[in-house]
DNA sequence: CAAGCAATGTTGACGGCGTCAACAAGAAGG
DNA sequence: CCTTCTTGTTGACGCCGTCAACATTGCTTG
């Protein structure tokens, strides 16, 4: 988004002597992208976070409820790459057929890349996602990729029986299912027993369902 | 394994003024599981376990390396449970097409009755599995479960082609995704505009998948 | 049956955590 | 310049997981 101007008008990080940051809500967010990705949610502590922005361990509270509000700021983010990171993917496949496996092999990928912040896209780290709206926009968002390319699918096989939404839903189950199992090592030894790697085992499974549709 | 007998060998309660407890390891176990249910993951400590089961905050550690050992255990009595619901399930479904839509209606429920405890089974609370066998054996059996039945329906189809790990795995990511998406509650407002029902969506999910198996 | 030893439970302490109340420094507007 | 609001700091509280040192109990062996 907004690239670092010559004013430099939201500093990151503190300069030691001032007493205001100026940008300190979102060096947090992203003080706190780094130490989950580094640590892991279990290590990671508010304290922590604000250490890594360089300021007290209270200082945070002028910009988040709590903790939990901090982690949401973290899993909106989670949400928007995650929608882009399908959004490119769409772009480099024509065919439409074969859309459906290639959400599928991103929304994969990025499960790979960003574990902990899967989980705490979805875990109960946040326990009521309903409290933070910019969340549950973000959120949709990721879903309405998928929701377009399942409907498209069904509107081109000749399954006027297959409820659109219910499809979806078993859509993105599947592609959740296969992200999370793998992030908490399920499958791997099972993958390796069938000399298969993690795309080729996405790509089958949702070509599977994906048959499935069309009937 | 072993019913009480009628000499109550096995307290689950230590008597006041009791030193020694006679089952702790048990009575922890049961603790953490009743706690878990009632207050979820983020709420439960060892101390509070502890205190539950009568005893100081340290003993725990007679009996497990640290509460990670003591999740693990909890997680074990989960699948050990989850086996039994899915052979429950089976049992009364002679047809054997109905077979994995049944046991993935089973496995759902499970997660209904049992959120925590699913969370802990798959999620990075208990960091590597590996370090506790009698985990792994039982998360395997309930593993094996989904695999005999999708190795069955398979070699029942015509569909020489589908290495039958591969669609075991992509069935038990199609349950295992309906299950957590459900517990975070990303389903619940889709369902709602769709007005259908959890079961009925695991038919229909499942019966997609089980359609593609067969060509 | 007694002595000793291993197993099991307790007490007290340490540092880290999330959070609150009280205070301080700077910014903004008249 | 003085007031007032925002933002950051200090210090404290009660939790937590875990460790070391100690106490109690029951089993084994002579």
């Amino acid at each position: 988004m907004s690239s670092d101007s010559a004013k430099n008008e939201a500093p990151l990080k503190k300069k030691k002597g001032d007493y205001h940051h100026g940008n300190l809500r979102e060096a947090l967010t992203q003080a706190a992208i780094e130490l989950l990705e580094a640590e892991g949610t279990q290590a990671l502590s508010l304290r922590g976070v604000a250490r890594r922005a360089g300021v007290s361990q209270t200082a945070p509270y002028r910009h988040f409820a709590d903790k939990e509000a901090l982690l949401a700021s973290v899993a909106q983010r989670g949400f928007e790459l995650l929608k882009k990171g399908q959004l490119e993917a769409l772009e480099q496949i024509d065919n439409r057929a074969e859309h459906i496996s290639e959400v599928g092999k991103s929304y994969v990928r990025f499960a790979l890349a960003h574990p902990h912040i899967l989980r705490l896209m979805f875990g109960p780290d946040i326990s009521c996602k309903g409290d933070y709206p910019d969340l549950q926009v973000a959120a949709g968002e990721a879903f309405g990729v998928i929701q377009t390319l399942v409907t498209e699918q069904l509107s081109d096989s000749d399954a006027t029986d297959t409820n659109p939404m219910m499809a979806t839903l078993g859509a993105w189950s599947l592609v959740h299912g296969i992200s999370t199992l793998l992030l908490d090592g399920h499958l791997k030894q099972k993958l390796e027993s069938g000399e298969v790697n993690v795309e080729q085992l996405t790509e089958m499974i949702t070509s599977i369902y994906s048959r499935g549709l069309k009937t």
